[in-house]
DNA sequence: AGCCGGATCCGCT
DNA sequence: GCGGATCCGGCTT
C-alpha cells in the first residue's frame, strides 16, 4: 500500500503529485490524468469559501478522505481531502484513464463512444467508479475506496486556469489546474461562461 | 419565502 | 456550438 502522507499539504502542492497515481472504486480502476487544486476558506472558487457547512463538512476534515458533492441536479463529483485537519483543502479529480474494470465502466457509461471518454470529465469519472453521496468521508487509505499514490512522477505535467471557475480567484489568476499533457482522457480546455437563463 | 446560478453532461444543430 | 435537465446552497426580501 502507497503512502498518502503526501496529502498532508495544501491542495495545490498536493495537485501535480496525484497525476498518474490511480483510484479503485466498485471494480473499476481509474488513472488521474486531470485535476483541480481548491485552497479552502481563502478560496473564492472553493466550496470552503464561506466557511464551514453541511455539505463542505469533510472538506474541513483530515487529509486523505473523500469529499463527494452533488451539482446540476444530477451528478457527482469527487475530491481528495488534502492539509491538516481544520483546514478546508481539496483537489478535484477531473478526468481519468480506466485502467481496470472496463466492462463494468462501460456498463456505467453505456453512451460513451470511445474508452478515453469514459471518465474524461469530473462527473464521469465519479460515475464510472460508482461512487455518490453515500461515499462522502470515505477514507482512502483503509476503506473500500482505495487511493494509490502515482509509482513514478508524472513525466509531464501542464498547469493553467481552473475549468469551471469565473471571477476573482478563478480565470487567470492562479493555475490551478493540472494535467498530464497528451492524454486523451483530459478534457480540451473550455472556459468558464455563466449559463443565461 | 423566493430567486439565482453552479467545480456538468448530453443530444441536437 | 447551444440549450435543457433538475436540485441545492447561499443570499436577498
Amino acid at each position: 500500500m502507497a503512502d498518502l502522507a503526501f496529502l498532508e499539504q495544501d491542495a495545490v502542492d498536493v495537485a501535480p503529485l496525484l497525476l498518474g497515481a490511480t483510484l479503485r472504486a466498485n471494480g473499476v480502476r481509474v488513472r488521474l490524468t486531470e485535476v483541480e487544486a481548491y485552497m479552502g476558506e481563502r478560496d473564492p472558487g472553493s466550496h470552503a469559501y464561506r466557511g464551514p457547512g453541511r455539505r463542505n463538512a469533510t472538506m474541513f476534515g483530515p487529509a486523505g478522505r473523500l469529499y463527494v458533492y452533488f451539482t446540476y441536479g444530477m451528478h457527482y463529483c469527487c475530491n481528495v481531502v488534502t492539509g491538516r485537519e481544520g483546514v478546508a483543502s481539496a483537489v478535484l479529480l477531473r478526468a481519468g484513464e480506466v485502467v481496470e474494470g472496463l466492462e463494468l465502466a462501460r456498463e456505467r457509461r453505456p453512451n460513451a463512444a470511445r474508452d478515453a471518454e469514459l471518465a474524461s470529465g469530473p462527473a464521469r469519472l465519479t460515475r464510472v467508479l460508482g461512487i455518490s453521496l453515500a461515499d462522502d468521508g470515505t477514507d482512502l487509505a483503509a476503506g473500500p475506496i482505495r487511493l494509490e499514490a502515482a509509482p513514478d512522477r508524472a513525466p509531464a505535467i501542464a498547469s493553467g486556469p481552473r475549468t469551471g471557475v469565473a471571477g476573482p480567484g478563478g480565470g487567470l489568476e492562479f493555475p490551478w489546474r493540472f494535467w498530464i499533457p497528451g492524454e486523451p482522457s483530459v478534457s480540451r480546455y473550455r472556459p468558464h461562461v455563466a449559463r443565461r437563463r
